[in-house]
This record gives structure tokens, C-alpha cells and sequence, in this order.
DNA sequence: CATCAGGGCCCTG
DNA sequence: CAGGGCCCTGAT
């Protein structure tokens, strides 16, 4: 599907905003759905229905911040509402002073990510798919399973010059029957992806960003596939609650008990003396220190972060 | 070649 | 609340 409306608006999220840190993610496993340059991004999303496409564009400093948003589909759109919600995506708003604060045993992370913000471009439903796609497996086959439901389910969309997939819809992949979907190798999984969304059709994403981090998370909870590990990521991530991190799987703890510095690598007690350490803040403190050591992995590989990163 | 664990979660007892 | 089972893949 080629898009070819296009609007372009200059929007200036609230300083400090660093663009690298806040578009890209070390860790985060590559799918066809978008693409980076520097000081460019490009990324597809599902919005009212309608599969569109987005370039932002850095156009200032971190003390300056400005960037170049261009939207491409195929019919017009209500732009400002649009934009609002990419302000929320994107955390434009968002002010973390207090969260450097709580920060101040690691001058130097906050001196180098000062104005990173949580980038999350996917709504519920598509977050839903990524933790479902996640689950259980290597990051290799998570990569092959998400390409393969991609091809088949997802839409194809051509804008800037450039060709990304945007994810399927709910009412899409809920037409194809179970045995279709384990076909692409998914295995389990396949009844999980039907399930979440049949459950997210009864649910209002829009209503749950208003209600309380525990009703959140029990709402949550509450969606086939998603447990504990998954919804500390979906809370933090797309519905933006700074404290979203109740629950630490083992090959985390171990992650961070070398960033915290502590002899233990139990779960359950780094999970204590990270809401110490951390309050009102634990999950985005912790993305601090996580996308600091995945950077300085990227830049020279870490021999102990390695072998605990799952791969 | 067989075995096994792996960025969890569901279901059962 | 503990533990087995689950699809598949690649490592051993």
C-alpha cells in the first residue's frame, strides 16, 4: 500500500530530550517494521484502523529540542490528535527531574542519558504481540517468528522511499485459524496470540492510561499470555508508570546484581533493594542503568553481559 | 544422534 | 503456591 498524504510538523519535547537515546534501543530485537539513521527514524503504527507511517527527524539538542515529525497514509487525518499521541508515545511531556534525583549514585549514566525517555511507538496490542513473540525463546527465533506473522498477516506500506511492515490487526489475525498460525513455527504461541486478541477487543486502551498502577496491572493480568514478566514491560513501557517492576526473572537478577554492585543475585532481594534504592521510580531507574550497559555493549562487547544476555 | 534449556504462562492438584 | 507441560531451535 503506498501512503501518500503527508504532513510535516516541528514539535519541541520538553528539555532535556536526547534524540539517539530516546529512538534506539541496543536491545531491542529488529523487525521490518521500521528503520534508523542518524538523527533519523522511521516507524509504521495502526491508528483509528488505519495503517500509517511516521519520520521523525532530529532537528535540535539535547538543551533544544526539536524534531520533524512527517506522517504518511493513505486518507487524511485528524493531525493534532494524531501528534498528541505521539506526544504521549514518545513521552515528550515528561519531566525526570525526579528521577535524577533518585539517580545519584550514578553521576556519570545520568550525565551521559540526561533527557533519554522511554521509547515505546506500539500501542497495546502490538505491544501484546511483542511480549507474546518473546516469550520463551531465543531472540533468534523470536526474530523468525515475528517476520513470518509479519509476511503473512501484517501490511506492507510504502512511504519516504521505503518499504516496513505495520502489524497486524486484532480483527485480522482472529479470522485465521489456530492451526494456520503454528504453521509459521510459532508453536504455543499461536493459541496466545488468538486469545490476547480476543481479550484486547474488550478492552479500552485509552481508559487504562487514567486508572491506578495496581488496577493496570490487574487488568493486565488479565489478558491470556500475559503474566508477571510481561506485564512489567506492557506498564512501563506503553502505559508509562515509572514504578512498573514487580517481578525479576532470574537472568535479570543477575544483570542486576552487577549494576547494583551486590552479592546477591536472589530475585526476590534485588527486587528489595531496588525499591529502596529506586522509589517511585524502580522501572525507569533501571532502564537507565540497562540501556547504559547495552550502549557500552554495543560500543565494546562486555564478556559477562554476553554470556547472560539471552540471545 | 539424543537431550535440554530457553527474554513465561497456563492449568492442575 | 508448586510443578509439569508446552512448540521449536540450536547448543552440547
Amino acid at each position: 500500500m503506498k501512503l501518500k498524504a503527508v504532513y510535516i510538523e516541528l514539535v519541541h519535547p520538553k528539555a532535556p530530550y536526547n534524540f539517539k537515546y530516546s529512538t534506539r534501543n541496543p536491545s531491542h530485537f529488529p523487525t521490518p517494521t521500521g528503520d534508523e539513521e542518524e538523527n533519523k527514524i522511521w516507524f509504521t503504527m495502526r491508528w483509528q484502523e488505519e495503517p500509517i507511517g511516521v519520520k521523525l527527524v532530529n532537528k535540535g539538542s539535547v538543551d533544544k529540542p526539536a524534531v520533524e515529525v512527517s506522517i504518511y497514509s493513505k486518507n487524511k487525518l485528524n493531525y493534532a490528535e494524531l501528534i498528541d499521541e505521539l506526544i504521549y508515545r514518545l513521552e515528550w511531556n515528561e519531566d525526570l527531574s525526579e528521577l535524577y534525583k533518585v539517580l545519584k549514585d550514578f553521576p556519570e549514566i545520568v550525565k551521559k542519558f540526561k533527557g533519554m525517555r522511554m521509547f515505546c511507538i506500539d500501542d497495546l496490542y502490538e505491544y501484546l504481540m511483542i511480549t507474546i513473540l518473546l516469550q520463551n525463546t531465543h531472540v533468534k527465533r523470536t526474530v523468525k517468528m515475528a517476520q513470518g506473522m509479519l509476511k503473512n498477516y501484517g501490511d506492507l506500506l510504502e512511504f519516504d522511499g521505503k518499504e516496513f511492515y505495520c502489524f497486524w490487526s486484532p480483527e485480522r489475525i482472529l479470522k485465521v485459524p489456530e492451526e494456520e498460525l503454528r504453521a509459521l513455527k510459532v508453536g504455543y504461541r499461536a493459541k496466545s496470540f488468538l486469545r490476547a486478541s480476543q481479550d484486547y477487543l474488550k478492552l479500552d486502551e485509552f481508559e487504562m492510561r487514567n486508572i491506578s498502577d495496581e488496577e493496570l496491572r490487574k487488568k493486565l493480568l488479565s489478558i491470556y499470555g500475559v503474566g508477571p514478566a510481561s506485564v512489567d514491560y506492557i506498564a512501563r513501557d506503553v502505559f508509562h508508570r515509572k514504578n512498573a517492576l514487580d517481578t525479576v526473572p532470574p537472568w535479570e537478577a543477575k544483570i542486576y546484581s552487577k549494576l547494583l554492585n551486590v552479592n546477591t543475585v536472589d530475585p526476590k532481594k534485588i527486587l528489595e533493594i531496588v525499591k529502596k534504592k529506586f522509589a517511585g521510580w524502580r522501572g525507569y531507574a533501571m532502564h537507565y542503568l540497562f540501556m547504559d550497559l547495552n550502549w557500552k555493549h554495543k560500543e565494546e562487547p562486555i564478556e559477562w553481559f554476553g554470556k547472560l544476555m539471552p540471545y
